[in-house]
DNA sequence: ATGAAAGCGCTAACAC
DNA sequence: GTGTTAGCGCTTTCAT
């Protein structure tokens, strides 16, 4: 049995709540007291129960982050930093895998958590507008990527459309006529792709292009085996593109390995961007031009937000915020040539 | 307040007993009364405390899985291999990232962790050997990757030195030469860098060919662009390698892409090999050859003998098992030519 | 500045 | 089958 704040006392010959206000670096403790107690606890290898603890003050220390798959390497990265920024406010993070299936993610917004978390980070695949409603459940949220719905709950997000609006720009301004999209997506819940998809269009428009529906691909998935061969159907089309589009960097960099392996040169026949700005585009050959989102600053505000529904001041129970953060376009060989 | 045992025994007209009874499935309940007690749950919308059940059980149903970065795709693959795992036991995992901080590896085996959790797979970067050494923690650690002492842990591991062998060696009876190694470290920690060395020397001298030290490239850690700058290295030596053996798929990556920026061909001035078959390597250009550890089996041992150690049998208290999982040798673009 | 006692929500023993 | 009771280890009034 691992000692507890009683045998501490014993030892030290205080009473149990002297030695927890040690523990909890309370200031009013006789110095020579807090010595001496503290010379129990290092004797005795004392540790605070956590499950006792929270029990008594609700909180348990640890948030957790739902993202559809860590194997991605956005995600991989994206929790990476939220664990990072939840280190650094004493917090640990839990991963929740939701795979994208609809009914793993209604249970966690349903509050069907099986464990206790102070809050909660979220990256819905599945799930989009009113299903994101909250049951019941207290524990704060804050959403990631986009949404339509102005409902209960805290969002951080680049601005998609505006995004994808200048990647295509960016194809478009270097003299490219037939710009394919890949990565549409039908189903409702889709909003990342269907955000994306409007700001492809609306570029498009600007740029005085036509919009030719044999030049938008759609996915299943956004993974490099999804992207390689949506590239393919384009080349088989009619008459292929010369400038893709991809909604994001794993479906790009599929797309440039059916290009290579065809023949077809990168950015020569086809300049091929991004979205993401995953570290695989960076040595990549070619190096993959794409739109960068500010992850670092999505994870501190994501983290933030969650700390300030925490918080004991008033913004604990103000109306949802809605955080947008900044991107940037990063032209790399697959658009410029090297 | 949220509701509590108590309260859905107030209104199902039972005792408190009874209302846990169902709430873990106990048998002997009469049907009628299940019925009104379940009645009663979903109309207080109930859901149990699990601070308070932890409290008593001493089972939190969480295990922590310990990695230097998420953001290499080989932990982040790992991770979520894991993630899964646990989940068909019920658990959930928390992860930490160690960053290959000695401090903060050596935090974690000291069992300072701050939260409750009933066991520890650990992929150890900094530490190795005695610093592994458990103090007084009696909470289960799994290690993951090469260790070289037996100590009080069990462990989960490829043969890091027969598969390095194996990748030297399939570039060896491709009738290449000068053979390179890029990934070497220095420091006692680096266990795995001196293995997959060992098995490079190893297959160097069964092939008959001399280990030029030249050809051996140091790095500070297993990234991209440490492999982009070690290649760089390689080639402005006095006699570039025809071949080089990459101890990570990132460093492979990254000296692909100095090699083709240099105007190299890959395979057909230098061929490439890596280590741990990450995605990126099925669908960069070339494709890139590597070894294949089993990680899905991986993840599942080191669940696996976590649950033994926390099972009642007399597993949970048998001395360390050391675990060798297979991997295999994957043949791509990179070595072949395409 | 320190101590005594109550109780957080639950499970485990033991009645009935 | 179901109810009663006693803590798990801690924080929190309230005293002193």
């Amino acid at each position: 049995m691992p000692p507890g704040l009683k045998d501490v006392a014993a030892q030290a010959g205080v009473s149990i709540k002297t030695v927890s206000n040690v523990v909890n670096g309370y200031v009013h403790v006789a110095p020579e007291t807090r010595a001496r107690v503290q010379q129990a606890i290092d004797a005795l290898g004392y540790k605070p129960n956590m499950a006792a603890r929270q029990l008594r003050s609700g909180r348990s220390g640890v948030i957790a982050l739902a993202v559809p798959e860590l194997q991605s390497p956005y995600f991989a990265e994206l929790a990476g930093r939220i664990v990072h920024a939840a280190e650094r406010r004493s917090w640990t993070v839990l991963i929740d895998q939701t795979d994208g299936h609809a009914e793993r993610e209604r249970n966690l917004v349903a509050g069907l958590r099986r464990h206790a978390i102070d809050g909660l980070i979220f990256s819905p695949l599945a799930l989009a507008g009113e299903e994101l409603a909250r049951g019941g459940d207290e524990t704060p949220m804050v959403l990631l990527g986009e949404r339509v719905w102005h409902g209960p709950a805290d969002h951080v997000a680049i601005d998609n459309t505006a995004a994808a609006a200048d990647a295509t720009r960016h194809l478009a301004e270097s003299g490219r006529r037939r710009i394919a999209a890949i990565g549409a997506q039908d189903f409702p819940s889709a909003v990342t792709a269907q955000q994306r998809l409007a700001g492809y269009r609306a570029a498009l428009e600007q740029a005085g292009l036509p919009a030719d529906p044999a030049l938008v691909a759609e996915v299943e998935s956004f993974h490099r085996a999804d992207g390689a061969a949506a590239m393919a159907r384009l080349l088989d089309g009619p008459r292929p593109p010369d400038a893709v589009f991809c909604f994001n960097d794993l479906l790009a960099l599929g797309a440039v390995r059916t290009l290579l392996e065809r023949g077809y040169s990168v950015p020569g026949d086809v300049a091929v961007i991004g979205f993401d700005d995953i570290e695989d585009g960076r040595f990549s050959t070619p190096t993959l031009s794409t739109i960068a989102p500010d992850l670092g600053r999505i994870a501190e505000l994501a983290v933030d937000l969650l700390a300030e529904r925490l918080g004991e001041g008033e913004a604990a129970t103000a109306a949802p915020r809605e955080l947008r953060v900044s991107h940037r376009l990063v032209a790399r060989e697959s658009t410029l040539g090297s």
